[in-house]
DNA sequence: ACAATACCCGAAAAAAGATTCGGTATGAAC
DNA sequence: GTTCATACCGAATCTTTTTTCGGGTATTGT
């Protein structure tokens, strides 16, 4: 198993904040529990840009910190369903406003991400 | 020159915000430069945490992406300041919001955290 | 002249993070 | 009974990010 090299730094609120959502794909899962997509192949389909595992390992995190919670039937099928704890909640408002920022700005960052990859190519 | 392999995503506000914000120290520049700490050496200093390589690198990107900009005398002695643009500004919400989470839940992720870290070692 | 500081940059190395691959288990559909 | 789907996990590998290290230029203070 992997353990971390450098001791985490959680002294002030961003990093805290980092920490809880700030893996790759962490907002995206978050944003589709959020829009009734609840089931892991169902959220894999939809983020499917991102591996399988991935996801489940953030899933696995976002459950660990308790911001999502699972409810199963232990019982096969397995029918897994995730859904937004009042910490998770508490997080909507945030992935609003980041989301709402992105779309906002999108059209200008593309433009100088491009310009970017442009001037590595020449 | 490091070039990325995998193509770049940018078609969810989310993924845009996280590539002009998501670097590990971009979002604690950024809230050093708004509380005033705006030149370089006095920036590494007060996130004395991070390499000052890293931080130099992040500004170099801040810039790039327009959220923050740079006011250097050429003559010597350089007396490099940055400031936050208007893009830099509408990130503030944004920052206070994440910082502000952060702050509420600290505590409990904090021990969220170190029960992980024992499981660990156990 | 010499040390200290500020600013910036390149490149190797280390660390962290993501992906791929294979495996387990179970049940359903054909 | 073979194939497919869901759910999950370990481990090797690959990619990205961060760090470390060293260099270069120019100024200030002693």
């Amino acid at each position: 198993m992997y353990t971390k090299k450098i001791k985490e730094n959680l002294d002030c609120g961003i990093l805290v904040a980092a920490k809880v959502f700030g893996g790759k794909w962490k907002l995206c899962v978050l944003d589709a529990i959020h829009r009734g997509i609840v089931r892991p192949a169902e959220i894999c389909r939809y983020i499917d840009e991102a591996s399988p595992r991935v996801i489940e390992m953030q899933l696995a995190e976002l459950l660990f910190f308790g911001v999502i919670e699972k409810r199963a039937t232990d019982a096969y099928p397995k029918k897994t369903e995730y859904q937004l704890t009042a910490l998770g909640e508490s997080l909507l408002p945030l992935l609003e406003q980041i989301d709402n920022w992105g779309t906002t700005h999108a059209a200008f960052i593309k433009e100088r991400q491009k310009e970017f990859e442009e001037s590595q190519t020449a």
